[in-house]
DNA sequence: AGATCCTATCGTCAGGCTGC
DNA sequence: GCAGCCTGACGATAGGATCT
């Protein structure tokens, strides 16, 4: 809690224009110049130049690298064919191809049936309620022009794991500790010991437990086998519970406890997935279930919030390249004017 | 110095989307 | 149909800047 605390709690819920809003309102504003720019860029000689009577664009939006070719229409009446200074026509940052396709056809289409304009319509409201991933987006793009970084797929755990450890089980359960580790225990019995400080999984430990028969029922041996262990430590797991506890120091250390002991900090229960009858046990299930469904929520949520900057920095990129591809059009068009229509004394 | 504003970041929830 | 993922929206918090 800060020193206003109190005070900005209560001014935080009069306004309503938290941080994350001015972010998607500036991403919308963001949006908005783009669009412009798009459309500006799209109809040059209609909105920038109003002198000129007419420019038609033959040719851009049907074919990917080809050159676009640019009809000016003279007031004379004379029509030149222009190659414009964009060799290879962009697809807008902020509309999927998709969504570009269906612009050009409206352009191209002015005369056509209204069957076709249905579909577009059609098209056009599906396009347009469809929430598309940044993630999708800007790979969409990259794969159309070279230039555009592409997001990286997420590395799904197989691929980031280490050969070393390649033939781990998939984690079931996943638990965190007060002091960031992450715990998670595998189908198979295994668990993995990570620290969120070290890069991937190099600082993931396994822990491999086995049922014995000399322990008192419900108990479970957990065999320690850490990599730097000198041997195999075991430890007894009474009650069907497993409690964990990693302490920070030179060794990892672990504790596992009964579940009706105190737990001081850094300890987490889980439940072995064995048996689970008392609705105690339920609810405790239930409970491991939201944590680890929180859990990977909040880093989806990261994720998505890294993955939107990145989107951002790319169309703010984008809009100064089409701001200085639309001023070099502009130019042109100014020149083939001056070279077009000869000077009144 | 304390109050207020501004900006950045995070966690959570809800709802749409998607793959199985 | 459903589980899991993705993302917009909202509220909370922290810290720096500015105002009184």
């Amino acid at each position: 809690m800060s020193k206003c605390g109190r005070k900005k709690y209560m001014r935080t819920n009069v306004r309503h224009m938290t941080m994350e809003t001015v972010e998607s309102q500036q991403d919308r504003s963001v949006t908005h110049s783009v669009a412009e720019h798009s459309s500006a860029h799209m109809q040059t000689g209609q909105i920038s130049v109003p002198t000129l009577a007419q420019v038609s664009v033959a040719g851009s939006g049907t074919g990917r690298g080809s050159p676009a070719v640019t009809l000016v229409q003279l007031p004379s009446g004379q029509t030149v064919q222009v190659q414009g200074v964009i060799q290879t026509p962009h697809p807008s940052v902020i509309q999927s191809p998709q969504i570009q396709t269906v612009q050009v056809a409206t352009i191209a289409e002015t005369d056509d049936s209204a069957e076709s304009e249905v579909i577009d319509s059609h098209k056009r409201r599906e396009i347009l309620s469809r929430r598309p991933s940044y993630r999708k987006i800007l790979n969409e793009l990259s794969s159309d022009v070279p230039g555009i970084p592409k997001i990286e797929e997420e590395k799904s755990e197989e691929e980031g794991t280490p050969p070393n450890i390649a033939t781990m089980a998939v984690p079931t359960s996943i638990y965190q500790t007060s002091t960031g580790q992450y715990i998670a225990i595998a189908q198979g019995g295994a668990i993995q010991i990570s620290n969120p400080g070290s890069d991937g999984v190099q600082g993931l430990q396994a822990l491999t437990m086995t049922n014995s028969g000399a322990p008192p029922p419900g108990a479970t041996i957990v065999q320690y086998a850490a990599q730097s262990a000198d041997g195999t430590q075991q430890f007894f797991v009474p009650g069907s519970q497993v409690v964990v506890q990693a302490a920070t120091g030179d060794m990892p250390t672990y504790q596992i406890r009964a579940p009706t002991t105190a737990l001081p900090q850094g300890v987490v229960m889980a439940a072995s997935p064995g048996s689970l009858h008392s609705p105690q046990q339920l609810a405790e299930e239930a409970t491991r279930k939201r944590e680890l469904r929180l859990m990977k929520n909040r880093e989806a949520a990261k994720e998505c919030r890294r993955r939107k900057k990145e989107y951002v920095k790319c169309l703010e990129s984008r809009v100064a390249v089409l701001e200085v591809q639309n001023k070099k059009l502009i130019e042109e068009l100014e020149t083939l004017k001056d070279i077009c229509s000869p000077k009144t004394d």
